[in-house]
DNA sequence: GATCATAGTCGTCTGCCTGACGATAAACAC
DNA sequence: GTGTTTATCGTCAGGCAGACGACTATGATC
């Protein structure tokens, strides 16, 4: 028995997409041009409607393929390959935040580690990694000197919401290492840490810490050179998901 | 410009509720005897359509006080009066969640003090609290011993989570004051996180612990002998949100 | 009224973890 | 070789948590 179409307001369900990654020691989403209006030329985060025969999760999967390449991890399995942690962040669903009508937006978070580039349907000028700083900040001046509009819908919000749920997260689960290469220093995942929170860690407690976690990292055997210095051992990420105790985010 | 209907499917969307309170030293949650297929006479957590003027939040809110007349708190005003706190959980959006049409529930968490006795609609025989363990058995026997049928939909699900979300979040906020009147004695907190937890905790650690974090407790000045025994000092919730450090959950 | 049971509150001690920081190691640039 | 950079190991003091002893203040029971 379907149910009387009269009985409830019909809804828009659309997934956005606030996918970070670390790039040159500064924490960086994906942000897309959006080539019609409303807001037409502003940036915005990814997204597209959920479709009639797709799971919230599986949208969010393909939203996240079409604009980066990446396969999300299932959930369940722990982080091993090159694929993205992708898990849902929050709903949106204020009656004015989209002016044509009344639309839904399940909010996800994606972490990646550095890609080469981004590509939005191909075309690359209307996609770019920012610094979350530069997307946030209202009505001020880029990098490049030119002003800044601020992003799309309630964009802000979400990402915001989205960048304060990985910094909280890092803190005590072993995400952090979602930001990596399959294989990664400690030193490399100490920056991750340093980019994530906009602090400097001493790299000898950050060190002993991760080092004397069981089951956070797993050394590989290999070493490297990648940063400069003494050559670094390599680790992947082990099959520990919480941290306990936790990494302790210094205050201020 | 509206969007072209034929462009996205629509989607109903609803709100569901886990509410949970603590009654003679359980967690319970409030439940509702469905009345209308499908899942007819089951058990399932109170819900509603979204209406289309309504923010998700106010829908929140809006069933939460139809099915127990509480009245929710701003998220932005610390907890002060009797109202519950509320927030967002999780939206769960299979497409074959609800078997009539497709349903997205953004389902809301909300921490309510002890009440007087559930209504729903006025009728009390569709309402009631029940521990949460026994709504989350499959297939086993209530304290009465009657036969337990699962929770309607994948309420279970989000019931799960529920708990899991307060299980987690009492460690690192003042939110277990929610559990409790709006005075109320260190012992009476530490039940709380007994009922809550499912453990037993050291009573003298516990009250060094909560008096000792900075604007966690208010002393009001009262005592109170409820629970037998030497009298209590009475407490209010302090402004303090975040407990830094947190309280530890003991393991296994 | 003495005794007991029940809760609440204050202390002590020990072990672990963290932050601060010295020291050494192994690469590269000149 | 010297200096620079990064990695890694050690040491030490302070803080917090778990274990648990001791004392206090009420009501219940004999």
């Amino acid at each position: 028995m379907p149910y009387d179409p009269s009985a409830f307001p019909p809804f828009a369900v659309t997934v956005d997409l606030v996918v970070l990654t670390v790039r040159r020691h500064a924490l960086c989403a994906l942000a897309v041009r959006r080539g019609e209006p409303p807001f037409q030329g502003r940036w915005a985060l990814p997204g597209g409607f959920v479709r009639a025969d797709e799971d919230l999760a599986q949208a969010a999967a393909r939203e996240l393929a079409e604009e980066t390449g990446l396969r999300a991890h299932d959930p369940a399995v722990p982080v091993q390959d090159n694929g993205a942690h992708l898990e849902q962040l929050a709903t949106y669903g204020d009656p004015k935040r989209d002016p044509r009508m009344r639309v839904v937006s399940v909010a996800h978070l994606a972490l990646a580690p550095d890609l080469p580039a981004p590509r939005a349907g191909g075309d690359a000028s209307n996609a770019r990694w920012a610094p979350v700083e530069e997307l946030l900040q209202q009505g001020g001046y880029g990098r490049d000197g030119e002003p800044v509009a601020p992003l799309a819908f309630d964009h802000a919000q979400i990402l915001s919401d989205g960048v304060e749920r990985a910094r909280s997260k890092i803190e005590y689960s072993s995400l952090a290492t979602a930001f990596c290469p399959p294989e990664f220093t400690v030193g490399e995942l100490r920056r991750v840490y340093e980019a994530v929170w906009g602090v400097a860690l001493d790299p000898r407690n950050f060190h002993r810490k991760v080092t004397g976690t069981p089951g956070f990292l797993v050394p590989t055997g290999g070493t490297t050179t990648r940063q400069g210095g003494r050559p670094a051992q390599l680790f992947r990420a082990g099959g520990a998901t919480l941290l306990n105790p936790p990494m302790l985010r210094p205050e201020v």
